[in-house]
DNA sequence: AATGAATGAGTCTTCATTCAT
DNA sequence: GATGAATGAAGACTCATTCAT
């Protein structure tokens, strides 16, 4: 247990340090905060990171891996309806980032990526590219394929893309505040929302 | 330099201090930054605003009325399609929000919301439910006009909206990193984003 | 009227000022209190007084000046009992002193001794010395008379001046806090600590 | 120099913030010039007292804590003369709390009791009323017994506590600007002061 | 002379970081 | 490895003082 526990360390705090910053801001989060929800002194979050700003790095990255890694792999060898696979790809990605902790890390990027731009070339290069192309290469699934009509693959995919970010920074902001003004059910937000492209997307109607 | 401006001062705090607080968050935002960028001393502020918080709601508070004042009015008396309304009113919105500083509001919003929770009620109360309403309203208008088909009328609106709002939140974080990251034309991607939710509203295909 | 006015100023600043001084402290009053006080702006106070120390400096000399002048003179050409002029001395002071706004001088001689050791060498020259040496003269009249018996000269006059000052010192602090802690009436507590002195607790001398 | 010594802290502070509280005034006493008395730095006060305030309401309550602990008790089953009795409580009472430095305490007390009127209940309440009723009852002893004539007891009592309060406050303002200034000999003067309250200036009664 | 907007030095207070235990 | 007392740089805020009007 505390061989295990030890080892844990490095993970907790870095779950401790995103529920932090996300609630807080990087800038209003003290160190002792972080150290005391990962149940550790103050002095032992240094043992593991050197500076804060060191910390909000290792949080970022750690969490934009998780959100990358479920991302990609669904997609691949999927043999049904473009139409199908956006739909599954979207709830997946909502069930496996968009409920966790992980979330928080979109409200994190967009409130700092000013103050560390150096972010802004690694979300860039490791998130928005890989996801664009991801969602880009779908559309062109459905358009190659006779599925969908031809768009604009850039603006179409943030269109499909941008709401499912606004979930996450909602959740963690005024839905933080009060159960009331949380989304009732994000899933069926999700659903109807790509339902909505896609009747924007498909050459004709969709039955439902 | 000390001119006697008394009635502009408060203005140009305002502003100041929004940009100063969209750009690096309101903690990590330094009174002296904000004076200065208003061209005034550190002690000048306070003369004007009791504490940074007081500030900080000040800002809030004005620019949401804007933000709210140029969502209303347009939709009254339209006599034309509601698609060609609803085009018209995202355009119009961000010519005069989005492309304002004002438009950073939504970033600060988003960010210090649970700070200072009793934003949310205010935010709530004067811009979601209002701007919920409107858009809700309109996608009424085109339902009860045989326009567009029966949609979920919360969630739909969600997907109207939150596309505009990333679109705010990304010009105020990392398209501001550098110029290669800012989009590229909104304006084309707001109509994009209008078209293919049209498109799926639509009964039938939109002529193009 | 405009023109007595402006020939009162200083002396409305300095009586405004020694009200703020006296209740505040020195340090914690601001300028503008005082100016407000004395129903003027901030800035007319530096007209008639260069700084905040030269106003507090002004404020004792003056306010010192009336102690003092209020102290000698009486005693001079006086007939009757020692015994009988240190009782009206003692009250004629309390009626020209302790009874006006002057009596708050000592508070603040007290308070800004140690900060302006300064001051401790006009109270001194100008205050102790004085009222001391009258003290002590009267003493040696009465002694000279066969009216009191030998005491130490010093001591004595210091045990006779101690409560008087108290007397001030406790109008300005506690007894200025709540009508409750108000010395009921001063005149009695003078006319029985004169008396006291005169006279003696005992029946008759103790044996030592 | 990091030492650890959290026990011994708390009073150590408490005794350099008297200190310097006492000399320049609480307004004009800054914090690190406490901490630095203490022989710590600015931020280590704060591990202890929240607040400036706080840590002057700290000091107040300590302080007088001591200085009442030390008035109580001598009296209690006490045989002989009262007037010898008065006297081993005045030289006691000088010798335990007049010569520490928590005599300053008296200082801050009237000069900070108009700006911190809470403390006024608290003195009136701990210091005042028991004080008074000590000495009153004292005095009631020496007339119960024959010894004392006849006399208010609550203006008796003031003119006996006032000369040894006024002490205080001599120390710790004029009398800690030179060493010329300073009362020579306190025990001296203590011991005519009550001399001369028991014993009577005249030689016999003053008729009137 | 009088005003009060503006200034900026000075203080309180916080908190990232260090290090003796 | 873990702790938490101690540090001191940094930032919010105040207020004596100045000066254009």
């Amino acid at each position: 247990m505390r061989k295990r526990r030890k080892e844990a360390r490095p993970q907790e705090l870095l779950d401790a340090a995103l529920e932090v910053f996300v609630e807080k801001g990087f800038a209003a989060s003290k160190m002792e905060d972080v150290a005391s929800r990962a149940g550790v002194s103050k002095g032992t979050v240094y043992l593991y990171f050197p500076s804060k700003e060191e910390l909000l790095k290792a949080v970022i990255r750690h969490n934009l891996s998780i959100a990358i890694a479920e991302g990609g792999g669904m997609a691949a060898g999927y043999e049904g309806s473009t139409a199908e696979l956006l739909k599954l790809l979207a709830l997946g990605w909502w069930e496996r980032v968009g409920e966790t902790q992980a979330s928080g890390i979109f409200k994190l990027i967009i409130t700092e990526m000013r103050n560390f731009p150096e972010f802004a070339e690694f979300y860039a290069a490791e998130v928005i590219d890989p996801g664009q192309r991801l969602i880009e290469s779908m559309l062109q699934r459905g358009i190659d394929r006779g599925e969908f009509r031809e768009v604009p693959l850039r603006d179409t995919a943030h269109a499909l893309i941008f709401p499912m970010l606004m979930l996450c920074l909602h959740k963690h902001s005024i839905g933080a505040c009060s159960a009331a003004m949380a989304h009732t059910d994000p899933r069926a937000f999700i659903r109807n929302h790509i339902d909505l492209a896609l009747h924007g997307l498909c050459r004709r109607p969709l039955g439902h």
